[in-house]
DNA sequence: ATCGTTGCAAACTCTTTGCAGGATT
DNA sequence: AATCCTGCAAAGAGTTTGCAACGAT
């Protein structure tokens, strides 16, 4: 029998998290937001919820350069990614928005590509 | 006194895999190539050396989503990358090749871009 | 009462560092 | 001979997992 999933404080307040966030958040930043909703609850925690979270397809893990990877909440269409160079929060770009010619070597196929703007946030700037 | 550099095979094997590849090495690809010059080799010395050179801007840092840092012979023209989704070799692209006109959100300023490219390799087709 | 979930701590993986022996100058 | 560098093993950082206690049903 598939096991019965069960809603306890910690698990809602981390999708609430991701919910009001508006941006993808880190393990780190979705821990201190929930502990401010659930006083002690663990690291330990944040990573099974979230493995949880995105096998069921309720959030989308969003990898970056050089920087741990952050998760949004899935289902969004195709967009790319602005991060601050200060602060390091990530934040959506509306639409694709690319046109690129680069030259392939002889050979190769492309299924995808993946695009980041840097600079600084409104509040860094 | 500045400290005097010397020449050891470890070191020349790093250098030397790097200028044969053509292409950005991690430090295990990096490890397996100097292995192959220098029996024993062992993975404490890739990292060390692959922070001298950095360090020295003998080497670039070649960040990417979701995999770990490659490394690149600096002083290249700006470009972007190429990952293969199988092998996970990462090729360089010629030239930069790109327009993006993604709408920023309010008050956000951009300092650059970094675009990569996925697919298949001539080797993984 | 059952059994899914949590917090803690231990285990793992990746990277860095301390140290004694070995190599280069 | 002096001292830089290497290999090994231990130490850190980030992530996962085992386990006993807790808590939702």
């Amino acid at each position: 029998m598939a096991i019965q999933p069960r809603n306890t404080k910690q698990k809602e307040a981390i999708r609430s998290v991701f919910t009001e966030a508006g941006r993808p958040l880190s393990h780190d930043e979705a821990l201190t937001l929930s502990q401010e909703i659930v006083d002690g609850l663990s690291i330990a925690t944040i990573y099974r919820n979230i493995n949880v979270l995105v096998e069921e397809k309720w959030l989308s893990p969003v990898e970056i350069p050089g920087d741990t990877t952050r998760y949004e909440i899935a289902g969004k269409e195709h967009h790319h990614h602005f991060q601050c160079n200060t602060c390091g929060k990530l934040f959506d770009l509306q639409g694709c928005g690319i046109e690129w010619k680069a030259k392939l070597p002889k050979g190769f196929r492309t299924t995808g590509h993946e695009f980041f703007v840097y600079g600084l946030c409104s509040t860094c700037s």
